[in-house]
DNA sequence: TTATTTAATCGTAATATTACAATTAAATTA
DNA sequence: TAATTTAATTGTAATATTACGATTAAATAA
């Protein structure tokens, strides 16, 4: 069906999983890796960064807004784009406590 | 046209969202967050837990086991999957790597 | 006002993902 | 051997994602 029955999972599964697609495109990670070196944050420079076209790369950029993880600004007819340092924030501590989960040794079996 | 254009990226930005991915459905950190737990690590007991029909959890099962972050390891006629422990050392520190970047707070727009 | 510039939106084609019924495969049990 | 158990595989329908040309919107410049 592709559509995923996100009312049988927890809260925190669910969570995990929106971020962790949100980082599931190639696209996304450099647009993200872009604003941290921060040479510039336009769009127009981020379109000649990534390699994709206009109307893509704004596709993409509208996913990481959506999610909270970039903000833009308006300045005259560009927009200036930056990591939302707080939710980014938010994000990290939230994948951190996954990916930090202790393994159980008890019941090895592989 | 729903193909990922993998050759203009890095291969960094390609590992990162590759993880990301096979992170980016609440099955799949559902079904990790099990076997974190490690009650059991049967199949059958996943398809209870997870609350999706057998050949579905199967499918993301796999996409896990592809990526190396699971293994599985046949008992009988039952399969008892484990994380496997050395690749999702990789991939949490690769991970870390990229949710730590530092904001270079030079060129501030937003 | 009329270009021009920049980025969002629309529409759409191609491909991928999700979910599951039905079936198959492989081992165990009767 | 025949039935049973368990999980993988196959096939497929519904939906999502990716990419881009064409267009639109909004601001600036001529």
């Amino acid at each position: 069906m592709g559509l995923t029955k996100s009312e049988i999972f927890t809260a925190y599964q669910n969570d995990i999983s929106l971020f962790a697609k949100a980082l599931g495109h190639p696209a996304r990670v450099a647009i993200l890796e872009h604003l941290f070196k921060m040479e510039s944050c336009y769009c127009g420079n981020l379109v000649n960064e990534i390699g994709l076209a206009q109307p893509t790369v704004s596709q993409h950029l509208k996913e990481l807004r959506n999610l909270g993880l970039i903000k833009g600004n308006v300045e005259g007819t560009s927009v200036c784009y930056c990591i939302d340092k707080e939710n980014w924030e938010r994000m990290k501590q939230l994948m951190h406590e996954f990916l930090n989960q202790d393994i159980q040794t008890k019941d090895e079996c592989c």
